[in-house]
DNA sequence: GTAACTGCAAAGAGTTTGCACGCCC
DNA sequence: GGGCGTGCAAACTCTTTGCAGTTAC
Protein backbone atom coordinates (compact mmCIF):
# COMPACT_ATOMS: atom_id res chain seq x y z
CA UNK A 1 0.00 0.00 0.00
CA UNK A 2 2.55 2.41 1.24
CA UNK A 3 5.15 1.11 -1.25
CA UNK A 4 3.10 1.12 -3.78
CA UNK A 5 1.92 4.97 -3.38
CA UNK A 6 5.24 6.11 -3.39
CA UNK A 7 6.60 3.88 -6.75
CA UNK A 8 3.82 5.88 -8.36
CA UNK A 9 4.57 9.72 -6.65
CA UNK A 10 8.28 8.78 -7.58
CA UNK A 11 7.11 8.23 -10.97
CA UNK A 12 4.59 11.60 -10.95
CA UNK A 13 1.86 9.84 -11.26
CA UNK A 14 -1.37 11.01 -9.37
CA UNK A 15 -2.30 8.34 -6.53
CA UNK A 16 -5.59 7.69 -8.01
CA UNK A 17 -7.92 4.42 -7.27
CA UNK A 18 -7.43 1.92 -10.41
CA UNK A 19 -3.05 2.67 -10.66
CA UNK A 20 -3.27 1.78 -7.00
CA UNK A 21 -5.38 -1.25 -7.81
CA UNK A 22 -3.41 -2.56 -11.19
CA UNK A 23 0.24 -1.68 -9.20
CA UNK A 24 -0.83 -4.47 -6.20
CA UNK A 25 -2.07 -6.46 -9.26
CA UNK A 26 1.46 -7.12 -10.46
CA UNK A 27 3.31 -6.72 -6.91
CA UNK A 28 0.91 -10.07 -6.24
CA UNK A 29 1.82 -11.78 -9.17
CA UNK A 30 5.26 -11.09 -8.92
CA UNK A 31 7.10 -12.87 -11.79
CA UNK A 32 4.29 -12.83 -13.70
CA UNK A 33 3.01 -12.19 -17.15
CA UNK A 34 -0.25 -10.41 -17.56
CA UNK A 35 -1.72 -9.20 -20.45
CA UNK A 36 -4.13 -6.71 -20.34
CA UNK A 37 -7.10 -8.72 -19.98
CA UNK A 38 -5.46 -11.25 -17.46
CA UNK A 39 -4.99 -7.51 -15.34
CA UNK A 40 -8.56 -6.94 -16.12
CA UNK A 41 -10.29 -10.36 -15.12
CA UNK A 42 -8.20 -10.18 -12.00
CA UNK A 43 -9.72 -6.80 -10.80
CA UNK A 44 -13.31 -7.89 -11.55
CA UNK A 45 -12.30 -11.20 -9.76
CA UNK A 46 -11.69 -8.64 -6.61
CA UNK A 47 -15.13 -6.40 -7.11
CA UNK A 48 -13.19 -3.50 -8.99
CA UNK A 49 -15.22 -1.39 -11.23
CA UNK A 50 -12.71 -0.23 -13.41
CA UNK A 51 -12.94 -0.21 -17.23
CA UNK A 52 -10.51 -2.11 -19.62
CA UNK A 53 -9.98 1.20 -21.35
CA UNK A 54 -8.32 2.60 -18.09
CA UNK A 55 -6.49 -0.66 -17.98
CA UNK A 56 -4.85 -0.13 -21.27
CA UNK A 57 -4.12 3.71 -20.00
CA UNK A 58 -2.56 2.69 -16.76
CA UNK A 59 -0.18 0.40 -18.41
CA UNK A 60 0.86 2.02 -21.37
CA UNK A 61 1.82 5.15 -18.58
CA UNK A 62 3.25 2.34 -16.35
CA UNK A 63 5.62 1.55 -19.52
CA UNK A 64 5.94 5.22 -19.75
CA UNK A 65 7.31 5.38 -16.63
CA UNK A 66 9.32 2.10 -16.14
CA UNK A 67 7.16 0.17 -13.99
CA UNK A 68 6.55 -2.42 -16.15
CA UNK A 69 7.85 -3.76 -19.34
CA UNK A 70 6.08 -4.99 -22.50
CA UNK A 71 6.40 -7.85 -24.78
CA UNK A 72 4.68 -9.07 -27.69
CA UNK A 73 4.81 -12.50 -28.36
CA UNK A 74 3.33 -14.49 -30.71
CA UNK A 75 -0.30 -14.58 -30.62
CA UNK A 76 -1.63 -10.53 -30.58
CA UNK A 77 -2.02 -9.81 -27.15
CA UNK A 78 0.42 -7.92 -25.76
CA UNK A 79 1.68 -8.91 -22.21
CA UNK A 80 3.23 -6.77 -19.41
CA UNK A 81 5.15 -7.58 -16.53
CA UNK A 82 6.80 -5.50 -13.67
CA UNK A 83 10.35 -4.03 -14.34
CA UNK A 84 12.52 -5.53 -11.85
CA UNK A 85 15.51 -3.72 -13.57
CA UNK A 86 17.58 -6.65 -14.37
CA UNK A 87 17.21 -7.34 -18.76
CA UNK A 88 16.18 -10.96 -19.39
CA UNK A 89 14.98 -12.80 -22.62
CA UNK A 90 12.27 -15.60 -22.08
CA UNK A 91 11.26 -19.04 -22.98
CA UNK A 92 7.25 -20.12 -23.62
CA UNK A 93 6.72 -23.51 -23.02
CA UNK A 94 3.81 -23.72 -25.93
CA UNK A 95 2.30 -26.70 -24.24
CA UNK A 96 1.47 -24.78 -21.05
CA UNK A 97 1.66 -21.61 -22.31
CA UNK A 98 4.39 -20.96 -19.02
CA UNK A 99 6.90 -18.42 -19.73
CA UNK A 100 10.50 -18.97 -18.28
CA UNK A 101 13.05 -15.89 -17.89
CA UNK A 102 16.51 -16.24 -18.55
CA UNK A 103 19.86 -14.30 -19.06
CA UNK A 104 22.58 -15.51 -21.16
CA UNK A 105 25.52 -12.83 -20.80
CA UNK A 106 26.98 -14.87 -23.27
CA UNK A 107 24.44 -14.62 -25.71
CA UNK A 108 24.06 -11.02 -25.23
CA UNK A 109 27.87 -10.32 -25.90
CA UNK A 110 27.41 -12.31 -29.17
CA UNK A 111 24.54 -10.40 -30.47
CA UNK A 112 26.44 -7.11 -29.72
CA UNK A 113 29.69 -8.86 -32.00
CA UNK A 114 26.92 -9.16 -34.97
CA UNK A 115 25.63 -5.80 -34.82
CA UNK A 116 28.81 -4.36 -34.94
CA UNK A 117 30.26 -6.79 -37.57
CA UNK A 118 26.94 -5.05 -39.52
CA UNK A 119 28.00 -1.53 -38.33
CA UNK A 120 25.46 -0.98 -36.15
CA UNK A 121 25.01 -0.83 -31.87
CA UNK A 122 22.03 -2.29 -30.67
CA UNK A 123 19.43 -0.37 -28.75
CA UNK A 124 17.00 -2.96 -28.50
CA UNK A 125 16.45 -6.68 -28.70
CA UNK A 126 13.62 -9.49 -28.60
CA UNK A 127 14.89 -13.02 -28.27
CA UNK A 128 11.99 -15.35 -27.00
CA UNK A 129 12.80 -19.58 -27.48
CA UNK A 130 9.33 -21.37 -27.86
CA UNK A 131 10.19 -24.87 -26.46
CA UNK A 132 9.15 -27.92 -25.32
CA UNK A 133 9.29 -29.94 -22.20
CA UNK A 134 12.52 -32.44 -23.47
CA UNK A 135 10.97 -35.90 -23.79
CA UNK A 136 12.78 -38.57 -20.98
CA UNK A 137 10.67 -41.57 -21.76
CA UNK A 138 9.86 -41.74 -25.65
CA UNK A 139 13.93 -42.48 -26.18
CA UNK A 140 13.89 -39.87 -28.89
CA UNK A 141 16.50 -37.37 -27.59
CA UNK B 1 6.75 -17.82 -65.12
CA UNK B 2 7.22 -21.66 -65.25
CA UNK B 3 9.29 -21.93 -62.18
CA UNK B 4 6.05 -20.02 -60.15
CA UNK B 5 3.55 -22.90 -61.62
CA UNK B 6 6.10 -25.53 -60.65
CA UNK B 7 6.06 -24.48 -56.97
CA UNK B 8 2.06 -23.78 -56.95
CA UNK B 9 1.56 -27.48 -58.27
CA UNK B 10 4.99 -28.94 -55.71
CA UNK B 11 2.58 -27.44 -52.69
CA UNK B 12 -0.83 -28.53 -53.94
CA UNK B 13 -2.08 -25.53 -54.63
CA UNK B 14 -3.98 -24.46 -57.74
CA UNK B 15 -2.51 -22.21 -60.26
CA UNK B 16 -4.54 -19.01 -60.13
CA UNK B 17 -3.66 -15.87 -60.97
CA UNK B 18 -3.83 -14.23 -57.84
CA UNK B 19 -1.48 -17.26 -56.56
CA UNK B 20 1.15 -16.26 -59.65
CA UNK B 21 0.98 -12.62 -59.06
CA UNK B 22 1.66 -12.76 -55.39
CA UNK B 23 4.53 -15.35 -56.17
CA UNK B 24 6.18 -13.45 -58.71
CA UNK B 25 6.46 -10.03 -56.63
CA UNK B 26 8.12 -12.34 -53.99
CA UNK B 27 10.63 -13.30 -56.70
CA UNK B 28 11.33 -10.11 -57.68
CA UNK B 29 11.75 -9.01 -54.38
CA UNK B 30 14.24 -11.92 -53.08
CA UNK B 31 15.85 -10.78 -49.78
CA UNK B 32 12.85 -8.10 -48.63
CA UNK B 33 10.11 -8.20 -46.20
CA UNK B 34 6.47 -7.50 -47.53
CA UNK B 35 3.77 -6.75 -45.06
CA UNK B 36 0.01 -8.48 -46.76
CA UNK B 37 -0.35 -4.03 -47.54
CA UNK B 38 3.15 -3.92 -49.55
CA UNK B 39 2.45 -7.03 -51.59
CA UNK B 40 -1.38 -5.48 -51.67
CA UNK B 41 0.04 -1.69 -52.89
CA UNK B 42 2.34 -3.52 -55.53
CA UNK B 43 -0.21 -5.37 -57.13
CA UNK B 44 -2.27 -2.00 -57.30
CA UNK B 45 0.67 -0.91 -59.04
CA UNK B 46 1.14 -3.35 -61.66
CA UNK B 47 -2.38 -3.00 -62.78
CA UNK B 48 -3.74 -5.84 -61.02
CA UNK B 49 -7.43 -6.37 -59.82
CA UNK B 50 -6.58 -8.46 -56.90
CA UNK B 51 -8.29 -7.82 -53.30
CA UNK B 52 -6.51 -7.58 -49.62
CA UNK B 53 -8.40 -10.22 -48.18
CA UNK B 54 -7.31 -12.29 -51.27
CA UNK B 55 -3.50 -11.34 -50.51
CA UNK B 56 -3.63 -12.38 -47.00
CA UNK B 57 -5.50 -15.54 -47.51
CA UNK B 58 -2.96 -16.71 -50.25
CA UNK B 59 -0.03 -15.27 -47.68
CA UNK B 60 -1.93 -17.56 -45.18
CA UNK B 61 -1.93 -20.60 -47.96
CA UNK B 62 2.22 -19.70 -48.77
CA UNK B 63 2.84 -19.91 -45.15
CA UNK B 64 1.62 -23.44 -44.30
CA UNK B 65 2.64 -24.54 -47.36
CA UNK B 66 6.58 -23.27 -46.36
CA UNK B 67 6.96 -21.36 -49.55
CA UNK B 68 7.17 -18.10 -47.50
CA UNK B 69 7.74 -17.21 -43.33
CA UNK B 70 5.63 -14.95 -41.44
CA UNK B 71 7.42 -12.30 -39.20
CA UNK B 72 5.52 -10.42 -36.59
CA UNK B 73 8.05 -8.22 -35.38
CA UNK B 74 7.07 -4.79 -33.68
CA UNK B 75 4.59 -2.92 -35.12
CA UNK B 76 0.98 -4.46 -35.34
CA UNK B 77 1.89 -5.50 -39.50
CA UNK B 78 3.16 -9.49 -40.28
CA UNK B 79 5.80 -9.18 -42.52
CA UNK B 80 6.38 -12.53 -45.23
CA UNK B 81 9.44 -13.23 -46.98
CA UNK B 82 10.38 -16.24 -49.26
CA UNK B 83 11.28 -19.27 -47.13
CA UNK B 84 14.56 -20.10 -48.90
CA UNK B 85 15.48 -23.08 -47.02
CA UNK B 86 18.12 -21.46 -44.51
CA UNK B 87 17.37 -20.29 -40.71
CA UNK B 88 17.94 -16.77 -40.18
CA UNK B 89 17.48 -14.11 -37.56
CA UNK B 90 16.85 -10.26 -38.34
CA UNK B 91 18.14 -6.65 -37.51
CA UNK B 92 16.08 -4.08 -38.23
CA UNK B 93 17.78 -0.56 -38.43
CA UNK B 94 15.23 1.19 -36.67
CA UNK B 95 16.03 4.99 -38.56
CA UNK B 96 15.84 3.29 -42.45
CA UNK B 97 13.56 0.71 -41.21
CA UNK B 98 15.77 -1.91 -42.89
CA UNK B 99 16.26 -5.16 -42.73
CA UNK B 100 19.37 -7.38 -42.14
CA UNK B 101 19.48 -11.34 -42.14
CA UNK B 102 22.10 -12.34 -40.42
CA UNK B 103 23.23 -16.02 -39.04
CA UNK B 104 25.33 -16.95 -35.58
CA UNK B 105 25.58 -21.07 -35.09
CA UNK B 106 26.80 -20.12 -31.79
CA UNK B 107 23.86 -18.06 -30.79
CA UNK B 108 21.62 -21.07 -31.65
CA UNK B 109 24.12 -23.21 -29.96
CA UNK B 110 23.89 -21.16 -26.53
CA UNK B 111 19.95 -21.23 -27.21
CA UNK B 112 19.71 -24.82 -27.54
CA UNK B 113 22.06 -24.89 -23.85
CA UNK B 114 19.94 -22.65 -21.93
CA UNK B 115 16.64 -24.35 -23.15
CA UNK B 116 18.52 -27.88 -22.10
CA UNK B 117 19.35 -26.51 -19.18
CA UNK B 118 15.89 -26.04 -18.19
CA UNK B 119 14.37 -29.57 -18.91
CA UNK B 120 13.17 -27.95 -22.56
CA UNK B 121 14.06 -28.53 -26.08
CA UNK B 122 13.39 -25.27 -28.64
CA UNK B 123 9.96 -26.08 -31.23
CA UNK B 124 10.91 -22.51 -32.54
CA UNK B 125 12.77 -19.59 -31.84
CA UNK B 126 12.66 -15.38 -32.33
CA UNK B 127 15.69 -13.06 -32.67
CA UNK B 128 15.33 -9.68 -33.47
CA UNK B 129 17.81 -7.18 -32.99
CA UNK B 130 16.36 -3.05 -33.42
CA UNK B 131 19.98 -1.13 -34.32
CA UNK B 132 21.09 2.17 -34.48
CA UNK B 133 24.09 2.62 -37.37
CA UNK B 134 27.19 3.33 -35.26
CA UNK B 135 28.05 6.42 -34.99
CA UNK B 136 31.79 7.06 -36.03
CA UNK B 137 31.26 11.02 -36.33
CA UNK B 138 30.32 11.86 -32.75
CA UNK B 139 33.18 10.62 -31.09
CA UNK B 140 30.36 9.13 -28.40
CA UNK B 141 31.39 5.46 -29.28
C1' DG C 1 -10.69 24.93 -7.85
C1' DT C 2 -8.74 22.88 -11.68
C1' DA C 3 -6.08 19.89 -14.29
C1' DA C 4 -5.60 15.17 -14.42
C1' DC C 5 -8.16 10.96 -14.45
C1' DT C 6 -11.96 7.74 -15.40
C1' DG C 7 -15.86 4.99 -17.61
C1' DC C 8 -18.34 4.32 -21.49
C1' DA C 9 -19.04 3.77 -26.13
C1' DA C 10 -17.41 4.49 -30.44
C1' DA C 11 -13.48 4.49 -33.54
C1' DG C 12 -9.30 2.48 -35.40
C1' DA C 13 -5.84 -0.85 -37.28
C1' DG C 14 -4.95 -5.33 -38.86
C1' DT C 15 -6.84 -9.54 -40.14
C1' DT C 16 -10.50 -13.06 -41.00
C1' DT C 17 -14.86 -14.76 -42.77
C1' DG C 18 -19.65 -15.40 -45.25
C1' DC C 19 -21.55 -15.28 -49.46
C1' DA C 20 -22.46 -15.18 -54.35
C1' DC C 21 -20.07 -15.36 -58.48
C1' DG C 22 -16.18 -17.03 -61.47
C1' DC C 23 -12.40 -19.78 -63.01
C1' DC C 24 -9.23 -24.01 -63.12
C1' DC C 25 -8.73 -28.92 -64.15
C1' DG D 1 -19.36 -29.46 -64.55
C1' DG D 2 -18.14 -29.24 -59.92
C1' DG D 3 -15.56 -27.57 -56.48
C1' DC D 4 -11.98 -24.63 -55.22
C1' DG D 5 -10.83 -19.72 -55.46
C1' DT D 6 -12.01 -14.82 -55.46
C1' DG D 7 -13.90 -10.00 -54.47
C1' DC D 8 -16.57 -7.47 -51.59
C1' DA D 9 -18.31 -6.10 -47.38
C1' DA D 10 -19.12 -7.17 -42.93
C1' DA D 11 -17.30 -9.20 -38.70
C1' DC D 12 -13.75 -9.80 -35.38
C1' DT D 13 -9.87 -8.93 -32.05
C1' DC D 14 -7.00 -5.95 -29.74
C1' DT D 15 -6.17 -1.33 -28.60
C1' DT D 16 -6.91 3.71 -28.63
C1' DT D 17 -9.65 7.89 -28.28
C1' DG D 18 -13.55 11.57 -27.53
C1' DC D 19 -16.40 13.15 -24.27
C1' DA D 20 -18.72 14.25 -20.07
C1' DG D 21 -18.54 13.53 -15.42
C1' DT D 22 -15.29 12.73 -11.21
C1' DT D 23 -11.28 12.91 -8.28
C1' DA D 24 -6.65 14.00 -6.37
C1' DC D 25 -3.89 17.60 -4.67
Amino acid sequence: MEQETQELRRVGLKVTHPRMRILQIFDEEEGNHLTAEDVYKKLLAHQEDIGLATVYRVLTQFEAAGIVVKHNFEGGQAVYELDRGKHHDHMIDVDSGKVIEFVSEEIERLQREVAARHGYVIEDHSLVLYVRPKSRGTRKG
